[in-house]
DNA sequence: TATTGTTATACTCTATAACTATA
DNA sequence: TATAGTTATAGAGTATAACAATA
């Protein structure tokens, strides 16, 4: 991560380029903050989603984080083998997964989300309230703009 | 690609997990946007840095981009074969190397351009004008809070 | 000694296709 | 037939360490 673009260059135009920035930048400090959890992005969407919709099953919570089901069962097996969610065979669809956290898994998340959110406070200080509802308005906007796809 | 997380939930509060999610709405439909040119998210930043610098290094433009020097290596290497940049070895500075854009490379960014600028206004379309430069403001601003490591 | 570019290597994330077991 | 999860595999992107040539 170093020096902008400034908007007079070509990249500088780009919401694209921005993003993928702008996202790098909270990559990178989210990866520091949770140093010695072990807990990377990807799973910690998972375990949000997870704990906000217990039972959920496996094949959704790749749905909604846009995770394939193929990429899904290491990142799911990884989170039980530390102990932080129960994976259970759905007693109404044999092929289906049931997930839930552990209590582990629970204190686990609340960490987490602490420190993130002194992480995002960290890096929008310079940010009013409303900017950053702005900003979240916006980002929300574009992801509806998403294909989906699978 | 799916589903958003609705604001109420615990990822959708998140600045780091919408921008990630927006940042890949534009990514993949950048993907589809230049599919046949060959052209990806990061050579595309280098043919653009090179073409707003020429002469720049190669270091510089890693330094411009957060792209490490080893990673740097394979980038140039990709574009040089396919004709897009010429390397040369800076007279001042035996160790360094000299970019600069070749004709066709000239000619691709300018198509690629194009393309982005219409894959961008697409996904914006949405957006006013105001909310477009409010987006690329904030996203800038955030950008300058990144920690310089190398 | 420090820096430019290189090589080797490893890890994460993403993508596709083919398989199984259930529905 | 279609769907949930799995396996195998490949490609991108990113990270670190050690090296050669040059400063």
């Amino acid at each position: 991560m170093t020096e902008p673009q400034p908007h007079t260059t070509t990249l500088g135009r780009l919401v694209g380029y921005r993003l993928r920035r702008a996202s790098a930048v909270f990559a990178s400090d989210f990866a520091v903050t949770l140093e010695g959890t072990g807990i990377r992005q990807i799973p910690m969407g998972i375990l949000a989603v997870v704990a906000d919709n217990p039972g959920i099953n496996q094949g959704t919570v790749g749905r909604l984080l846009g995770i394939k089901r193929a990429n899904m069962v290491p990142l799911i097996n990884e989170l039980i083998e530390a102990g932080l969610i129960v994976r259970e065979t759905d007693p109404t669809d044999r092929r289906a997964f049931t997930l839930g956290m552990s209590a582990e898994g629970q204190r686990m998340l609340t960490e987490c989300v602490a420190r993130i959110e002194a992480h995002e406070e960290r890096l929008l200080s310079g940010f009013t309230a409303a900017e950053k509802a702005t900003l979240l308005d916006l980002l929300e906007r574009i992801e509806q703009r998403a294909v989906t796809t699978d």
